[in-house]
DNA sequence: ATAGTAGTTCCATTATTCGGAACTTGATTT
DNA sequence: AAATCAAGTTCCGAATAATGGAACTACTAT
């Protein structure tokens, strides 16, 4: 359903063009790192939309800036470039400095997992994480986007949009039912996001993934646009909803905290209110 | 003495320029992910030696395409887009998630960080890696790139190169004696590379970081052309050279493993040989 | 008021990109 | 062995987007 689109060869293969070349070297790129494994040429060409001569220089760049790899057999794949570039501008982050100590206490509160996370666009971006085991893999998640419609910290940090970006924002969303518990249309989950703001903090009742739970509180980020969220996770099984309504507190408190500790340490950017 | 240059206005603030558009616009964005903190206009105008009307259009489409958010008072930052593109990359790396099993029994056997490392350019990225204790930082070092000719992953792969391309490869490093063990030059090196070579492993005898050693082996990524590593780590209070050298065995024989089941996982392209 | 600093916009010029079509290269079929 | 097909690469005139010096606006400090 992705793409079973037919006979118009218009630009659409997939992803929507961007701004002139770099919004197109970028939709290439994208194109080929959310593939699953390498891709040849004719899959590009078919995934991109791009015409043919278009498509071939934009790939030579991207291999000559180390953004992507071309290997023995012609095929195309993420290169090192791009982890590099986001292990510098994830470990230079101050607004996840900030916040570190204060998800590290709340896991030592709760014993469960627990997360950072920053809105972009629909989607909340995980940007840390303390687990409450090593769990298999390490350091999975940081930079994982989902949908911020069915999840904890995605629902709070809607809940400090303004009505108007909101509802723009939610026009764009598209609802997929990934539990029986998932919001179905806008109607409720803006019922929802108007208790969010009354409570200060979210749950995700299973709405994601089923038998997982979570309590959220928004953060605004001081000096951006941006808004974030924290939250503590659990299995169902071990996390009842009691739990979790008892967890609210601390959450919305450390999420206060990291505001006012963040609103001080990367603030005002240089004058004033 | 990264930019005490003075008069002359030539374009070599820093990075150097890249593959036209494409590669201005990942030139600039490095600028700014490799600073510190927020970067204002006149700073990336200082570092990226670009015209200022030439900066302010690239500027703008790598915040419209965002990679980087503009706060309010007007500085740059790394945006969110940058995680999750090597999120995805990184998630669906072939090579890594065949390495991966192999890493964690070496670390089972040592007690000590095991990593995986791929040479780029002058540099070893780091891509996986299995932690001794939940070290301070966790997921840190992912995407963190060291120099090659001081860590032992480095030296590692370099013994793959082919001699002339290793000597191009070290004249464009620049050997910073970062211990009292560390490589002055490449004529010491390339001495050390023949050792390597013969025996099939390579030490970091304290070379990058005081009190840290490491034994690694090199291993070729069938389909590609890049040289990759695994390594043991461990302080030298706890770690001694015998015991590295006890431990060169076991090593090398993973990475034989992991270059074996790469081969028939993600060997060859489509034909045989 | 005045000078200075930081950021933004303008616009004629120029260099890049654009993309259809022709051209290799290599495998598969008749 | 010739013919067909598929995949990737190169070409080049036309179109477009990038270029960058200079003028402009908004603040701040003097």
């Amino acid at each position: 359903m992705t793409m079973t689109n037919e006979t118009m060869a218009a630009p659409e293969g997939r992803g929507e063009a961007g701004t002139g070349t770099l919004g197109k070297a970028i939709a290439v790129l994208e194109a080929v790192v959310t593939a699953d494994g390498p891709q040849r040429f004719t899959d590009i060409l078919a995934r991109s939309g791009q015409p043919r001569g278009t498509l071939h220089r934009l790939l030579s760049h991207l291999v000559e800036e180390g953004l992507l790899i071309q290997r023995r057999d012609l095929s195309y794949e993420p290169g090192l470039r791009l982890l590099t570039l986001a292990y510098r501008s994830w470990s230079t982050n101050r607004f996840r400095d900030v916040a570190e100590p204060h998800l590290q206490r709340l896991h030592e509160l709760t014993g469960e997992t627990v997360h950072l996370g920053i809105l972009r666009e629909t989607e909340i971006v995980y940007v840390d994480k303390v687990e409450s085991r090593q769990t298999v893999r390490m350091s999975s998640q940081i930079g994982k986007a989902s949908p911020a419609y069915c999840t904890g910290i995605g629902k709070a940090a809607l809940s400090l949009l303004g009505q108007p970006e909101l509802e723009h924002l939610l026009a764009r969303t598209e609802f997929h039912p990934f539990t029986s518990h998932t919001h179905r249309s806008a109607a409720t989950l803006l019922a929802e996001v108007e208790e969010i703001r009354r409570d200060g903090h979210a749950f995700d009742r299973e709405e994601h993934e089923a038998e997982i739970r979570c309590v959220a509180a928004p953060i605004a980020i001081p000096g951006s646009e941006l808004a974030a969220g924290i939250s503590v996770t659990g299995p169902a099984y071990r996390v009842s909803m009691e739990q979790l309504v008892a967890w609210a507190t601390p959450v919305r408190e450390a999420a206060r905290a990291i505001a006012e500790e963040a609103a001080i340490r990367l603030g005002p950017g240089r004058s004033g209110p």
